[in-house]
DNA sequence: ACGCCAGATTGGAACGATCCAGAGAGAGGG
DNA sequence: CCCTCTCTCTGGATCGTTCCAATCTGGCGT
């Protein structure tokens, strides 16, 4: 174990005392395959003894690379339920580890750009590469590093214009809605509502159409069963009561689980419970707040372990300048059957 | 704006365009004060015309400091409710930039093993420090580090061994109980219950103590109303019920959101609901299942961001070597307000 | 006119690694 | 026996910055 107060031991110091060459010693770290055998282990050994490991600044230097990536964290909104940051970035760190790479965080001074943060680090060197997850809205950054040969992936798609050739990950919401929706049909709920975002979220829209494919596909109606408005618990509660004054539903299916918290909230206020003998809710994000409230909401759960995966994957090709075979990836998610359904 | 395909500018490409040696643009950057006006004029143009901005690898090699600290990033216990870490990490590394410095996130291959990942970034001077957040349970990290002189942080104080002199962060949790049980008591409460976690959590006694001191204070008694185990809402649920059944408490003060969570699941188990009729609970850590679940959950918020600020604090201190004059913080928590109280 | 001194600026060396071109050692062929 | 070729290994140059010591400049006192 080396101490910090004693000198590191520097290439030079192994080869010393292997007998070899500064060179010996970064091959057989680097390129093992080219030494000889018994050089090797003596070299390995000088390398145990000496509890020697490359210094990073070096290798930055003249390697020209970090072997970090760069991830903007954004302020999550308080009172939202969704929480995903802690565990996507779990899986990111993950495997961003088995890929020999670690995460830097960074923030922007100004938050409503978009692009800040981005251009400091990568002018200085520190970073790679990025991973990019603030896209719910357009996604400026994904051109800006475009045009500047930046590689990055992107945690979401390219809304406006699906033909973009960057590499992105993405879940599929349609799809974990329309699981949502089979679900609640199968159990023989006909009058099945929609809680969802504004009209100007891709995100929001995409995981409606879900439901309204699903649902017709299914021929029930969806019919003055559909409420758009903000991601917030007053909102999914609001319009919950509206649909219940109006057009009876006997299920919900929300766009967010903060939604669903304020569904649950409406079914409360008028004193009835969800799940199999009242009115079934679902939620989207599979949060904390889905698994802790009672009974339990059921939730479409999005795969993040995968998702860091494959943005690790397509991360490695580009820094590699290697072409990926597929550059795109829309992962299914999973419905997570609890109380309220 | 620095293209990446053309060439970066370097120290001696701006010397160069602004008539100056290296050492002077280097000057101009690191000690302004040394350069004439004019001269510190004609080189800041030079290095604004072209994008200049000094290479990380270069510097961090040659001044033996990276910038960047550590965390250790462990995987977050699911289904629990508190998603601490998400604000923590926010609040760190915006408190990090303020100080020029950048957070690296860093896993462990073992996770039962909490020296395991320090080693390596340590070895090859990737970071110059480590946030140290997982002593919830004994901290070995603590004196691993120490021992190396590594300047670390602790967030989070050594219960083992109260005088440990390395600098440390904390939140009185002791004094957030004791907020909830007087707020409590101000509202006419008489039989407050603790339900908190094994007796061989630091941190879970140290909180209790703030209800047994405060309820004693006030003349109230704690006899019997306590209970303790898992960090769970099964627990939590099952210790409501046990305490309703024998003892009749009025309120309940938590360990955790968590074990509240349980606590009004037993209320809606029976029937009854929380809040100012019913029987009060009150949780610890404002998550935001406590945001979330109706109808609010009334709980001890910890002072996150200043806890982060503090830390950084005493960072910028080891790392400048320089002797805190208080090393130790321990910061007082808030409750937060909501409709179970 | 000269020396002195402080302030401003410079150039060489160093940080610790990898790149690159070339040297040394054996093996094999003519 | 020499030449070539491959396999190993080596030493110098280099990445871009800061440290360090030395040099240069101009103002001031005598």
């Amino acid at each position: 174990m080396p101490a910090r107060h004693r000198a590191m031991a520097t290439l030079a110091t192994v080869a010393e005392a292997a007998g070899v060459s500064r060179q010996t010693v970064s091959n057989a770290i680097n390129s093992p395959e080219l030494l000889r055998p018994d050089t090797l282990e003596r070299v390995q050994q000088a390398i145990a003894e000496l509890g020697y490991t490359p210094n990073r600044a070096a290798r930055n230097l003249r390697t020209r690379a970090s072997h970090l990536v760069g991830l903007r964290l954004d302020p999550a909104v308080e009172g939202s339920a969704s929480g995903l940051m802690d565990r996507f970035l779990h899986s990111l760190v993950e495997s961003c580890k088995e890929a020999g790479l670690h995460v830097l965080l960074f923030t922007a001074e100004d938050v409503s750009d978009p692009l800040d943060g981005y251009d400091a680090l990568l002018a200085s060197a520190a970073v790679d590469a990025f991973v990019v997850t603030d896209t719910y809205r357009g996604n400026p950054q994904a051109s800006w590093l475009e045009e500047r040969q930046v590689p990055f992936v992107a945690f979401g798609r390219p809304w406006e214009d699906p033909q973009a050739p960057f590499p992105w990950v993405d879940v599929d919401g349609r799809a974990g809605v329309a699981l949502a929706v089979d679900h609640l049909a199968d159990r023989g709920h006909e009058r099945i509502a929609w809680v969802g975002w504004q009209k100007t979220s891709y995100i929001g829209e995409d995981r409606r159409s879900g439901w309204v494919e699903r649902m017709h596909e299914r021929g029930l109606s969806t019919t003055r069963l559909s409420a758009r408005g903000d991601d917030t618990i007053e909102f999914g509660r609001r319009a919950a009561h509206a649909l219940l004054d109006s057009d009876q539903p006997t299920a919900f299916v929300c766009a967010s689980d903060t939604v669903a918290m304020g569904a649950l909230q409406a079914l409360a206020d008028r004193g009835s419970s969800p799940g199999p003998d009242g009115v079934a809710v679902v939620g989207f994000d599979d949060s904390v707040a889905a698994q802790v409230v009672p009974p339990g909401l059921t939730s479409v759960r999005q795969p993040l372990e995968e998702v860091a995966v494959q943005i690790v994957r397509l991360l490695e090709d580009r820094l590699a300048m290697r072409r990926s075979d597929e550059p795109h990836a829309i992962l299914a998610p999973e419905l997570r059957l609890r109380g309220t359904s």
